[in-house]
DNA sequence: TATGAATGAGCGTTCATTCAT
DNA sequence: GATGAATGAACGCTCATTCAT
């Protein structure tokens, strides 16, 4: 009987990580299928095709940002300090890593311009984030202005995971944070 | 002297538009042979290699910026202003571009954990541009801000450029000229 | 189970001949490839690198020789003559060819001062042969002259398989296994 | 006007010493050009081809050898043991260095299956080389086992030249010699 | 004579993908 | 479901050779 060596759910987990690290061209299938102790062969029954793993992998940082990340920014029973500053927090975790960047930064700037079905979910994230931060601002700022809060922080915040990168310095990023909190009062 | 169809000079400006769109991994040497009018082998009398042609447009784009662009910082006959809004006109032409985004901010993210030699000179060309952007706000502001407005304007410009690839729109890139400027003022 | 068109020890047959008759460098993965039957790509399921194939394919010799030609030599149930005729034929079949010559010869010749890895395997088997022909002439000279008497013969057929090639004779090797026969008597 | 940088002999000996070492497929003409301060395409100046130049390099060694170093063996002016004597030495450092072997023995078993105007060439040393020593043996031997013992000293000398590269130690080839200079004697 | 730019075929190797088992 | 052998196209790169200057 045929033993299931793996799920779907791990090889969406691993191989977002390999693909963070090492980029989406750079990456192989073999790279992959050994991230989850797998054959390339075997990776076949799962997806098929490089572009259908790494839409999927987008995808499912999408579901979890819009199911459990930015649902955050509008709990009501909440201060609105604190939703921002648990919000940030998962987001960092979902898709920043020291190491590798931001899995939605760097595959806009690598993929954009190849792949549309990549770009569709990544504007998913990026305006499910902006929406989320605009409702967190537009207690404090008028609507127009709080939509360009929103917009110049994420800016921020993947510059700041850029120089992260380039430097090997962390600190960009902590005053992206700082000032994220800081705009949120009027 | 042999029949020269090319020059180094217009290789290198070439393989910057290639590179910038395609980026690093996904460009082949094919690719980058033909947007010039050579053949793959041809390219070799040229440069020894991929990884080294990349080396040499970074450089070129360092030098370019470090002599002609970021000294307009430091040039006194100018008012302040002035030499902001020219020093990022200057600086946009040579490294952004609304179709492939930004050469060094797309570089970072695809090869910087992979190939050091590029890192070296993309830290170059952020240092310089961090350090004439401090200069100018330093005339406003304290020193140590100075450095974390300037920081701040590039990490926005980044994240700027990613939005405008993303969503195939320039405002936010427009935004952070204006934010940029702001902050000029004490 | 995927179709399998051949096994490694079939290449590592077929390799051996195309690699004796065309040398080590002339020889393409495409040569090797498609004398078993299978597309240069493929070939690197089985082996790595071009290297690595011509180490196995020595090394193959190599645990032949030692462990079914030269233990011939000291077999004590058999008559000293009759265990040096039966191992230079067994030897013969398996490094000498009328056409390609001697795989070993050759590759010592061509590869030698290039590939430390390949020098390895080849002084292996020529040390055996030495000590196994050494062992022989020491029933019937002293130990000193027995190795002499060894490395004479070795040297004789090396020059001899050189002299078949080059005049397409073989009468110089029917010399040299004369020779090697009368040297065992006292 | 034209300044003439190498002469045509220059080429020949120095391509002699890097086909030797690196072997005839190892060898590009770039290596050539190098070791004589030419560009690669001023190569073609003076031969046509790759083959026409290594041809060239075996006549020149095969011209040097019947010129300089056979005649020597009918020379009725000297001892018959001095003409041996005179004739290996001028012969070895001729056709032999320690780190490249023997560039007869190279090019046969590297070449002579593929390149048949080679094969002329090669043919015409070994039995030149062949003759001077029969006419040498002849004095004390039998016409039959003169040649005999000719060919004899020739495959070893091969065979202690391959030796000698494989341990890289030259003893083989002093035995070598001496044993030639013993088979003179009746 | 010497140059060096250009060619085009071929190299060793990697890759995403297929599929019989 | 998992394997791993096989494919064929493409990769980065090297090569012998040509030829305008």
């Amino acid at each position: 009987m045929p033993i299931q060596k793996v799920t779907k759910e791990e090889i969406l987990t691993k191989s977002l990580e390999v693909f963070r690290h090492r980029g989406y061209h750079n990456t192989s299938m073999n790279d992959l299928a050994h991230a989850v102790g797998l054959l390339k062969g075997s990776f076949y029954h799962y997806f098929d095709s490089k572009e259908t793993l790494m839409k999927e992998v987008l995808m499912s940082v999408n579901i979890l940002l819009q199911e459990e990340v930015f649902p955050i920014a509008y709990n009501s029973n909440l201060p609105i300090q604190e939703r921002m500053e648990t919000m940030l927090k998962r987001f960092s975790k979902t898709v920043f890593n020291k190491e590798g960047g931001c899995i939605v930064g760097n595959t806009i700037l690598e993929t954009v311009n190849l792949y549309p079905q990549f770009k569709e979910v990544l504007q998913e994230i990026l305006t499910g984030w902006t929406n989320a931060l605009t409702h967190l601002y537009s207690y404090t700022h008028a609507p127009e202005n709080a939509k360009k809060l929103a917009e110049q922080s994420i800016m921020e915040y993947e510059g700041a995971i850029m120089m992260a990168k380039l430097y090997g310095e962390s600190y960009y990023y902590k005053d992206c944070y700082i000032r994220t909190m800081e705009r949120l009062k009027a």
